[in-house]
DNA sequence: TTCCTTGCAAACGTTTTGCATCGGT
DNA sequence: ACCGATGCAAAACGTTTGCAAGGAA
């Protein structure tokens, strides 16, 4: 399905400014990108489309489902794709940021929620490290 | 042991405005205050100090370790006194944080981070919810 | 043609900074 | 008296909004 598709599927109207940004957070689905640095691939591609305009499409790619809005540490929103649930890993020296998904931490947040009277409805759960190995790219 | 004392041993001049704020952390252990609220806490207890001073003052709080910083959803950090170690659970209804420590937990991402290779530093889980059985205070 | 969408610039709220003054030690 | 800490105002930052012009259906 293109993402023209999925944007009328999403009830949103085929626009120049939603296809390209999805198609741009669509051809990095290992990407978390900021507001900005999806503006500024976009003017790498000789794309004018302005800044509030990322920020008012993101929105509506959020309501919409189609993408994920993350608040890692820092005081800047990142962007991805929306895949199947996960959480991240981040290494704090290279910014590398791995994702995972667990079975027995997703039962474990049930589990601790009941025990507190909480319907849960989401969560956030961001490990922070560095890698080891020498597989670190900022050693 | 005294505040001011606590201070002192963290290598911080013992000055008003960090015994001030110090002060209401301590006296709201369960409370998780943004830096507005907190300078507004100062300003009814009639002491002129300024935002700017608080902002300052949280942060080297902070890195002296006697007071965590929480960057929860929003888009506004809250601090508390620095307790053991617990996450946190949030009711999107009426607001209430409810504070967690689950062992089970902390050995899951060790686990988790010891199978993608990282050497786990901190973590950040944040359960998001509604209270049930009517303990809502917004319902 | 109809509204929704966009670009631009200006506003916004939170946090940081420059600088002259103040205050602990 | 020293040097760090503070208050104030202004700047910086990411993000949002008002509005007139543009564009998809």
């Amino acid at each position: 399905m293109s993402n023209n598709d999925t944007l009328k599927d999403a009830g949103l109207k085929v626009t120049h400014p939603r296809s390209e940004i999805l198609d741009i957070l669509q051809a990095n689905p290992e990407m978390h990108l900021s507001a900005d640095e999806i503006h500024n691939k976009l003017v790498d591609n000789k794309q004018s489309i302005g800044l509030a305009t990322v920020y008012r499409v993101l929105t509506q790619l959020e309501i919409a489902g189609l993408i994920q809005k993350n608040q890692f540490s820092d005081n800047q929103s990142s962007y991805e794709i929306k895949k199947q649930h996960h959480d991240h890993l981040i290494c704090t020296k290279c910014g590398k940021i791995i994702e995972f998904m667990n079975d027995d931490l997703e039962k474990l947040q049930e589990k601790i929620s009941d025990k507190y009277q909480f319907r849960l409805d989401s969560h956030v759960m961001t490990l922070f490290g560095v890698c080891k190995n020498g597989s670190c790219q900022n050693e």
